[in-house]
DNA sequence: CGGGTTTGACCTGCGC
DNA sequence: GCGCAGGTCAAACCCG
């Protein structure tokens, strides 16, 4: 006879009992270990141990371990004899036991330092956003402000979005630090390209209207220059006088994409399903807020970082447009992922040269390899050669890098799996596909 | 009947 | 100043 420790229920330290096998009719029975009691009243380690022997006799060994300092007692109770047949077993018994408790006592150990990595790892990756990120896009914010206040005749781009976030506080006390005069009309100028940001999403849809969880209303609708297909207008109506804005329009050279652009901040509670989209537009105007070499390294982190959305057949292809009359963050879903590789990535800068060191000539559509230097080119020409595991790493970095790309990471996968459930029928222009959303 | 859509008119900014 | 294009308004209409 021996002991079968497969028998045991063990208790994890959440309290689950893993009843590993449920054989009743063994030849013995170990009814419960409980490796992680915080009963203080019991000691560091109780086993109990019931056997049920051939002759119908009940025997039970109560087992108290100190794992801490290996120590082991044995307390029997309800003996039939005191055989030393019996003795023997139990003293194989035991050293079964104790071999089973040294594994787990190694496998717990090594547990309790895969936590400790993790909590090491956590509060380095926080301290690095507070102490590098975060000051960061506030100094670039910083060489905006005083851009616009050194040229007030070039356009300054903003983005609404930042008024309702946290980071506006501090827009706003870098504004008074940096000048205690409040020039209004500067303010005002900053406030109407503030509300001219936008940020499109271009995304493969037969149906009219992509879906972000949204209520919209549409208001009017236009034939735009150089497009047969019409602008439709919308008003966001889950909010009294929220002015979130967006604007619907096929595309002229591909009638299958949809592009959609938002404009403003929504001024109430958005649902877990309009949050990401929400978290995306704001994610694409921190890029307008970014400075020049940030706002490439942000892109290129995206990039490489998208291209992992090629099991979606997709990526995710940041543009900031020149031609569009506003500042314009364009996430675009539709280009294969061969394609990026290949070509050039299309950013275009409409920002004035106050702000961008690097642009010479003010207004004029630049590629943003062109301004990046080599140094980018080089970064982003050797994604194409990186093993999955470096993207892999690069997506990680960039998503721990920025909290706001990971929330427009998401609205995008969850922008094109709702329109692959759109596709199959249903109202796009309601809360109808919030589970959809919810589902990532 | 209330809410959403349609559509022509109107407003505004910009380039010439 | 004029024309153009983008954007918005609001009355009429539609629908559940």
């Amino acid at each position: 006879m021996e002991a079968r420790c497969e028998n045991m229920v063990l208790n994890s330290l959440d309290g689950h009992k893993f009843a590993v096998n449920p054989h009743e009719n063994g030849p013995s029975l170990i009814n419960e270990m409980d490796f992680f009691s915080r009963n203080t009243t019991m000691n560091p380690l109780t086993v109990h141990v019931k056997e049920k022997q051939q002759d119908g006799v009940h025997q039970e060994l109560q087992l108290n371990l100190n794992v801490g300092s290996n120590h082991t007692a044995t307390k029997r109770t309800g003996c039939n004899d005191g055989s030393s047949h019996t003795n023997s077993q139990s003293a194989h018994k035991l050293a079964i036991l104790q071999a089973e408790l040294e594994n787990m006592k190694r496998e717990n150990e090594g547990l309790r330092s895969m936590v400790t990595q993790v909590k090491e790892k956590y509060i380095y990756l926080q301290r690095h956003i507070e102490e590098n990120i975060i000051p960061h896009e506030n100094i670039n914010s910083v060489k905006m402000i005083n851009a616009v206040k050194e040229d007030t005749k070039q356009s300054v781009l903003v983005p609404l979005e930042f008024k309702n976030d946290s980071r506006v506080d501090s827009l706003d006390n870098i504004d008074v630090k940096f000048d205690s005069t409040k020039d209004i009309g500067d303010r005002g100028a900053v406030e109407t390209s503030m509300r001219r940001a936008r940020v499109a999403v271009r995304a493969q849809s037969e149906a009219s209207m992509i879906s972000d969880g949204c209520q919209w209303r549409k208001y009017g609708q236009k034939m735009a220059k150089g497009n047969p297909c019409p602008r439709a207008y919308y008003r966001c109506t889950m909010g009294v006088g929220c002015p979130v804005r967006k604007q619907v329009q096929r595309c002229a050279e591909d009638r299958t994409v949809l592009i959609t652009t938002y404009e403003g901040t929504h001024n109430h509670p958005l649902p877990q399903a309009a949050m990401t989209m929400a978290s995306t537009t704001s994610a694409a105007a921190s890029m307008l807020l970014s400075g020049s070499k940030s706002s490439s390294e942000y892109l290129n982190r995206h990039l490489t970082a998208g291209s992992m959305l090629s099991s979606h057949h997709t990526h995710l292809t940041p543009t900031l447009s020149a031609t569009a009359p506003f500042p314009t963050v364009t996430l675009d879903l539709t280009n294969p992922r061969s394609d990026h590789h290949l070509r050039q990535p299309p950013f275009h800068f409409p920002f004035s040269t106050n702000m961008h060191p690097n642009i010479n000539l003010p207004n004029r559509p630049l590629v943003l390899g062109q301004l990046t230097s080599q140094q980018n080119n080089a970064t982003m020409y050797s994604d194409a050669q990186t093993s999955d595991r470096e993207l892999m790493n690069a997506a990680t970095a960039a998503v721990t890098s920025d909290p706001h790309f990971m929330a427009a990471l998401v609205a995008a996968i969850g922008s094109i799996i709702g329109n692959d459930n759109r596709n199959n029928g249903g109202d796009i222009s309601r809360n109808k596909n919030d589970d959809n959303f919810k589902r990532y």
